[in-house]
DNA sequence: CGCCACTATCTATGTTGATAGTTAGTTGGT
DNA sequence: ACCAACTAACTATCAACATAGATAGTGGCG
């Protein structure tokens, strides 16, 4: 079942993610292709990310299939770069896509799947792959609670250039879903710190004053 | 930083996870790529998955590196299955991951984009997305609890195999980390279901008797 | 002036993953 | 005897991502 866009047929609507984010950022406003990678790796970075070599093809794609226009903007003396705006048929495409229910993949999760054979690790290691979860799921919260606080505080550019092109009335729900987009992923920080919490008591809990494993020799208590 | 095993070389562990995967399964007993196949589909699959077409050619390349030895066994008159079992240098492989710590990837996450940009939804299509968040992760938490269930009363085929070739002193450590894992995938499930339940209050009350969007034309209250 | 960090874009290559389809033998039921 | 469902393995193609590197102009600092 093919969806038909202006002259375009897009097969599957489900995945290429990559495409429905840069709609997202070009609907504030006009953008290149190195604005856009920058915002991939700063805030937006945190929800989705990729490298500029996936950026610049994907784009021009896009224009090719009308959804985005570009234009040739000079830049010093001899220097250019391209700006693509969203067309009526991007905005059609990505309001497509916001109102299509999105299909779930399959799970694969390596930080899971080293935890169901964690008895392999020497206990050291798997104690500091815990400790690497924590860290890493604590600076993604860290990072998270910032922009939390930047909608609160209305401290954010991308947000107040989107609010200042929207209708007054929608607003507030322009920011109640980023606040509550950004909430979800502090849960989820969460929870993923409190159960590598647990992981390292279990570890200690399960090697505690038991010999075999070359390691435990100094234990205490 | 190369990392030499055997007479081969490896570039980053990081990531190619699947070679890792089938190792952990075929640390416990020789399988053909069907099996392994099978088993991707199920119980495990819940935590890793691949389609056949990526496990029959890595079990080769896997083969070729040393990790696997695979024979020929006949089936029926005719019919040949190729069983592979995993060779010293592939438990040496798998133990090195083990004892590696995971580099983790950048966040690519299609629900938590789309929920960033949900006024752009109509409210009845938000409130889809939000129900299937939660049919998703209330199928996955069903899946997970039933293998909990398991590991407590014995009844995993796999894992009893499995503790049957692990020395006593260490047979509830598998079953901790086991359980373990599988408790912090309930809680992730949990976390999603609460997070989309929350939107789908938020949802209500950001389009709770507002004109503007034909939709809410018959509103209760 | 020369250097360096940054802006800007592009190419190349390899891996991983998704989807679909092909071939061939096996097993069990009617 | 035949058919359906399953077992077993392989091939082809395409999209998605990662990684690295090439090229070239800009702007500021010492």
């Amino acid at each position: 079942m093919d969806i038909v866009i202006g002259n375009t047929v897009d097969k599957k609507v489900g995945s290429m993610s990559l495409r429905y984010a840069l709609l997202a950022l070009l609907s504030v406003e006009p953008m290149t292709g190195y604005d856009l990678y920058k915002e991939f790796e700063s805030s937006v970075g945190h929800v989705w990310h990729a490298p500029d070599s996936q950026i610049y093809p994907e784009l021009r794609r896009m224009e090719k299939e009308g959804l985005l226009e570009g234009e040739e903007v000079t830049w010093g003396q001899r220097g250019k770069k391209r700006r693509y705006h969203i067309t009526d048929a991007g905005v059609e495409a990505f309001r497509g896509w916001m109102n299509t229910t999105l299909e779930y993949t399959r799970v694969r999760d390596p930080a899971h799947l080293k935890a169901a054979y964690l008895e392999w690790a020497a206990p050291e290691a798997a104690r500091e792959q815990m400790r690497a979860h924590i860290e890493h799921h604590t600076g993604l919260r860290q990072q998270w609670e910032q922009r939390i606080r930047e909608i609160d505080q209305d401290r954010s550019e991308m947000l107040n250039r989107r609010l200042a092109g929207t209708p007054e009335a929608d607003r507030d729900r322009v920011k109640a879903f980023k606040r509550f987009t950004y909430e979800g992923l502090v849960a989820r920080a969460d929870q993923e710190i409190a159960w590598a919490q647990h992981g390292l008591n279990l570890i200690d809990q399960l090697y505690a004053n038991r010999p075999g494993s070359r390691q435990a020799a100094g234990a205490k208590k």
